[in-house]
DNA sequence: GACATATAGTTAGTTATGCAACTAATATAA
DNA sequence: TTATATTAGTTGCATAACTAACTATATGTC
């Protein structure tokens, strides 16, 4: 189908851009007003370890779409500042089991809040059905890009 | 309205993440295997150029969603590859405008091109209406964090 | 004209990103 | 069981991001 008629260049700008760099700042601003001393990046791995405590580095890469060398480094500043520890896998020595630590866990709560507000703020007036729709076309978009890698 | 009923934390993703990351990816990779040796921002500022040539880096920092300190060695970066020149505004010393070179120049074309088509295969079978909506929202989303600075 | 303030840009410091080359541990194959 | 390949993670190198503190030029006020 591909026969969209788009002005050139501009439809990078609609995908990337203002809207997700407005947010990001919004949020690390929200978290720095808060006290808190964390990176939204740092944010998004502890985001999934709440969810799932222990994952390997790999598994931590793949669910926040870094590669592993952007993990390794992200859970070395963790470490530092002690949100997190590394485990070797009894298993398998070449892995390492990322836990959190007791300092981390109750920032679980204070930061969905802040993420709450902070997209509540992002998204006012905007409809849940709109909401879905770019949730959908971005799900589609990621499939797009990744199961051609595939081929 | 803001009773939207989200998912804790979900929403951040939604907005940043995975859709963007990819294409960013993909593009940067396109240009790679064109033997283009710019990044994805750099091509930003350049974008800019090409529509208006000679604006001064803070205008260029605007534009791109930038702050000054990240225009100031965006820029030093392509002046380094000889893409771009600053010449001090005559009017007024502080500025700075920056104007592409003639080795610039040709590369809107391939660029473009470029952009053209990993959009493309972004946006494969994503229909004018659902891009539409994903543009609107996030232009609202913009003016929804950044008309609340101003208050 | 002199002093205070605002503006454009630069620099320092920290974090994050990606790629490519590397190490160590595990799995496969001969 | 030894040699080879694969996998998980780390490190080096370069670019980029933001904040805060800084320099230099312009503007505004008395």
């Amino acid at each position: 189908m591909s026969n969209n008629q788009f002005k050139r260049g501009e439809l990078y700008s609609v995908i990337n851009g203002m809207a997700t760099t407005a947010v990001a700042r919004r949020l690390q601003k929200n978290f720095r007003k808060a006290g808190l001393d964390i990176t939204i990046e740092q944010w998004s791995v502890l985001y999934h370890l709440w969810k799932e405590d222990g994952l390997s580095q790999l598994e931590l890469g793949n669910r926040t779409f870094r590669d592993k060398a952007s993990t390794t480094r992200l859970i070395d500043n963790l470490e530092k500042q002690e949100l997190v520890v590394r485990v070797a896998s009894k298993d398998d020595r070449r892995i390492n089991l990322v836990y959190l630590t007791d300092i981390a866990k109750p920032l679980q709560q204070i930061t969905y809040e802040l993420a709450n507000q902070t997209m509540n703020e992002a998204l006012l007036n905007i409809s849940k059905e709109e909401i879905d729709i770019v949730k959908n076309v971005f799900q589609r978009v990621y499939d797009n890009l990744t199961n051609k890698d595939l081929l």
